[in-house]
RNA sequence: UGGGGCGUGGUGUAACGGCAACACACCGGCCUUUGGAGCCGUGGUUCUUGGUUCGAAUCCAGGCGCCCCAGCCA
């Protein structure tokens, strides 16, 4: 939206159209701060492309801004993780800077207030601190140590700085009110003293580190962001944010505003409980292609385009929702349409014997690579007597609707040959073993010369060539809509995964490799796991494609 | 009985005083060598009550409902 004419379209934008207009900033600088303590999930990509876009839309720049504040929760580790995770989906930063960078200077802006007799060293233990805060309808007390002179806090301050003092036993607070209505305004914590674990960048150099309140809109205004945007909880730190800034006296000060952050449904997007499911062993790590991370939707086959469509069409507002998983799936389906090349393979095998058919022949036939799109072309296709079709295509009675095979009934094998049911073998159980059909030499390539048509065209795949491979077939982690809270761990789904062994697979798909995209035609959007190797294949399902035939079933059952 | 935010089909967003629009989902139909894709159509007293106005989703007042805040977390 770099076109002067166009119209913002959501009150971010808006907002920074009218700052530029009115001359507030000159140029964009928005920011990413995530902490470095756990895996991105599809909640911080909708925070993390508004920032990027909103920057990019109006020529400005984005920084990598990690929030290093507190040395106990953040590893480097994550680091890398977030920032692998970031550039995947496209996101590019002018520089990567991280919270610790500013530490000194942040300092010396705390001295400041010191000396202008709104920040005081309490030395109250952290339960008084707690208990003087007052509760939601009353005011708190206001600390003993509140009119301390500056030259002792400043003395203290330095002293804490120093490690003189054990973790717990002084705060370095903002002077504010402790009546607020508003529970961020009463004297707010700026620094606590932590000795342990040493910091991940700056060792031991500092035995006190900033809040995230204190740090932040500092942090904000030392590197020149302009706008910085944060999810909605943060709406009742603005106060807080801009009275820092104001009695600090920074010029064009940094501008925060708020979004509501995405929820999502049928999944859990909070850290604690994501950290759950690893670690009790509920999924198999944080790129568990049922979790709602990055690092596991990439691994289940959702691509960096499909995430962000999604991202664009939940849109941008201040209201509370949870958006529906169903338009996540729409997205990829939607990119996948477009892009996957489609292939053949059976899922759950029965075996089809064309009697009529010659021994030992094997024909080579056309299949179209992607019907969306041309250039993609065409592959070869063997076809013999003995070939593996879906056993939900084959029905020995069929119920209402049932198009595909059945006695007596003919279909069409997809770019092959119109074929007649004729009998089904079965085993001593009674158990179906095989199908057998004839079939219409005229019809190859799957017309009919005379023009009479069939029902349905079911996929298959050469008994002979075909390539045996395990499919994951995936689906929604939890049963509830809204597993969003402590006993979450009850409504998981318990087939959430399914794994298939001895599916039969197009010999074309035995040179796959990792991350690899594909429609299976008629049964939905696969990817070659990151676990494959050759010889054996791995396909995760990304998501089933819309299936008719299957609501048409439910129905039926609902109706019975 | 504190402070802040938010209420538009099932879901998420648009409409910025002038015919409530789009996407997903759902339901019907058309089309189809994927029961896919595509195409067409159905579905709303804009939380509520009152007010201002020729005219209100939009402005005003009251009510109701939902979300967030009492970490030395972010």
């Amino acid at each position: 939206m770099t076109d002067e004419t166009s119209k913002p379209t959501d009150f971010i934008r808006e907002a920074v159209a009218e700052d530029l207009r009115a001359g507030r900033f000159n140029t964009i600088r928005t920011r990413l701060p995530p902490e470095p303590n756990g895996y991105l999930h599809i909640g911080h990509a909708k925070a993390f492309l508004i920032d990027y876009l909103v920057a990019r839309d109006y020529g400005g720049v984005l920084d990598l801004r990690f929030d290093d504040t507190n040395p106990a929760k953040e590893e480097t580790e994550f680091v890398e993780a977030i920032q692998e995770d970031a550039r995947w989906l496209g996101i590019e930063w002018e520089k990567v800077i991280y919270s610790s960078d500013f530490f000194e200077l942040l300092y010396e802006w705390a001295k400041k207030l010191v000396e202008k007799g709104k920040a005081y060293v309490d030395d109250q233990s952290p339960e008084e601190v707690s208990r003087n805060r007052g509760t939601l309808t009353e005011p708190g007390v206001e600390s003993p140590y509140r009119d301390r002179p500056v030259e002792e806090n400043l003395d203290l301050l330095e002293r804490m700085k120093n490690g003189e003092f054990p973790d717990g036993s002084r705060v370095l607070r903002a002077k504010i009110d402790m009546a607020h209505g508003n529970m961020n305004m009463r004297d707010p914590v700026m620094y606590r003293i932590i000795h342990e674990p040493a910091h991940h960048r700056t060792g031991r150099k500092w035995c006190i580190y900033p809040m995230y309140d204190w740090a932040q809109g500092q942090n904000d205004a030392m590197h020149g962001v302009t706008h910085s945007l944060c999810s909605i909880e943060y709406e009742d730190h603005r106060p807080l944010y801009e009275w820092f800034l104001n009695e600090l006296e920074i010029p064009n000060p940094p501008r925060q505003i708020e979004f509501s952050r995405l929820n999502l449904n049928y999944t859990v997007m909070s850290k604690r409980y994501l950290r759950r499911l690893v670690e009790e062993g509920h999924v198999s790590g944080w790129d568990d292609p049922r979790m709602p991370t990055l690092r596991a939707l990439r691994r289940r086959g959702y691509t960096p385009e499909a995430i962000l469509d999604f991202i664009d069409r939940v849109g941008i507002a201040k209201s509370p929702t949870t958006s529906d998983i169903a338009l996540l799936e729409a997205c990829v389906r939607d990119d996948l349409n477009r892009r996957a090349e489609r292939r053949m393979a059976v899922l759950k095998p029965l075996k089809l014997i064309i009697d009529n058919y010659p021994d030992g022949l094997v024909e080579e036939l056309e299949a179209v690579n992607n019907p969306e799109d041309e250039a993609a072309g065409t592959r070869g296709l063997p076809f013999a007597k003995e070939l593996f079709i879906e056993a939900d295509d084959f029905a020995e009675t069929p119920p209402p609707k049932y198009y595909r095979l059945y006695p007596g009934n003919e279909v069409r094998l997809r770019y092959a040959y119109f074929v007649t049911c004729t009998s089904v073998d079965k085993d001593a159980d009674g158990n179906i073993t095989a199908v057998h059909c004839a079939y219409d030499p005229a019809t190859r390539g799957g017309d009919a010369p005379d023009g009479r048509k069939v029902k349905s065209t079911i996929h298959w795949v050469s008994a002979a060539h075909a390539v045996q491979s395990e499919v994951r077939l995936y689906d929604r982690l939890f049963t509830e809509e809204s597993p969003d809270k402590d006993s979450f761990i009850e409504y998981l789904n318990p087939d959430s995964l399914q794994v298939l062994t001895g599916c039969m697979l197009e010999p074309s798909l035995a040179e796959a490799r990792p991350g690899d995209k594909f429609q299976f035609e008629r049964t939905g959007y696969f990817c070659v796991d990151s676990e494959s190797a050759p010889g054996k294949p791995v396909f995760n399902r990304t998501v089933a494609l819309r299936d008719t035939w299957a609501k048409i079933q439910q129905k039926s059952h609902a109706s019975r």
